[in-house]
DNA sequence: TAGATTGTTAATCGATTAACAATC
DNA sequence: TAGATTGTTAATCGATTAACAATC
């Protein structure tokens, strides 16, 4: 059956909690970095995050051992580590399909914050694309997309088109032999089986939000 | 129906995946009543969802019975009750603190969608306030939260500052008495005990992504 | 009434926490 | 060596799934 889950040590399934963690690993220990602070303690992690110093230790033993009995983890070397698992030392290929504001506010981060990630085309509406630059990008109508892809090698695709507009976007970009989608547009979209599609969806959160001060 | 009132059935505490799941449900059912269905079932909404109709029916079951044995849900009845579970029958008075792209792209996503939610008050520095409209918002520099909030009430903050700034942002609307807070700083922050914070963490997400891409 | 489907209890599964031997 | 802390196994807890009686 499908399995394209990424396994360790002997196909051991890495559960969706654990993934969801490890970002947030890697900013706590980047943020020690920051402090100069060498090592650190699954004990000491635990106060500063709120996860228990159990979980911690098990999370990152899905992974390898990166920590050292009686001493801790060096926490250059564990966010190195956690960097890797998460695919960060290798470079990607974006396109971004919808250049509003939300495209280009998202952009303009990861230009800054997220340099791995390069952003090598812009697709929007033809009446739009003149008026849009940004750095080195290839800019073009939607309809280039297809083949845009052919000719380079692209791993994801940021959709930040109305509502009205996402189905058909992602439908393209699948289309065009895309495996990755970063998906701002607030509607479930269906995709194919190898393609792997992370939502943010803003509405959610905000209504989460509500849900928890409705009482207040 | 046994019980039309949205009331927990005593104080039962709802997990957290529970209340993720919440505006899931209310996103397909909005689909539906579009497409102008009246009734589902939950092993209907299973099929479209991908959660188990079990599940389905266990998590409505934390807030009450929604429908009718050999029948099914009524579908706009559901929409309306999972609306009220999350508090999207009230209206909210939110400010925004930090008026950049991504605060403006949202400023126009909540008032396109998001009506229930307006915006109030929007904050910025000095040299950037007299640039700022929007709608009827009052505008004026960060040092004015705590007095705008005195003499409004204010429900949630959505924080679009930049990293460097997020923490005193965070403190001065807590300080401001404000007991939401929505966080796209791509910063954890520290908050009160009676504050709720919801976290959009962009780059977290694009982490994901690349973890799920990193051998494609 | 017969069929459908809920609401709810019971069983299972998976994730978190605790415990501790290994070892730096 | 003694103390600290990991890596890992075992126990617990909570969430999901299955089953079925209730009932529309």
């Amino acid at each position: 059956m499908k399995n394209n889950t990424v396994q360790y040590k002997n196909k051991k399934k890495i559960s969706e909690p654990v993934i969801r963690r490890l970002p947030r690993y890697r900013r706590y220990l980047g943020e020690l970095m920051k402090d100069g602070v060498e090592r650190i303690s699954s004990g000491k992690l635990s106060e500063m995050m709120g996860y228990t110093a159990s979980q911690i230790r098990q999370d990152l033993n899905n992974f390898g051992a990166f920590g050292q009995q009686g001493y801790g983890y060096k926490v250059d070397f564990l966010y190195e580590q956690i960097g890797k698992i998460m695919g960060l030392d290798k470079e990607y290929s974006m396109v971004i399909v919808g250049f509003g504001r939300l495209g280009q506010a998202i952009a303009g981060y990861i230009d800054q914050y997220e340099k791995q990630f390069r952003i090598t085309g812009i697709f929007d509406l033809p009446d739009k694309v003149e008026d849009i630059e940004f750095k080195d990008a290839y800019v073009a109508d939607m309809d280039s997309i297809k083949d845009f892809c052919s000719r380079h090698k692209v791993d994801m695709a940021l959709l930040t088109v109305p509502r009205s507009e996402a189905q058909h976007a992602c439908d393209t970009v699948c289309e065009a032999g895309i495996k990755g989608i970063w998906n701002f547009t607030s509607v479930d979209l269906k995709i194919p089986e190898d393609v792997h599609c992370e939502n943010v969806h803003m509405s959610d959160s905000l209504h989460e939000l509500s849900y928890h001060l409705k009482d207040k």
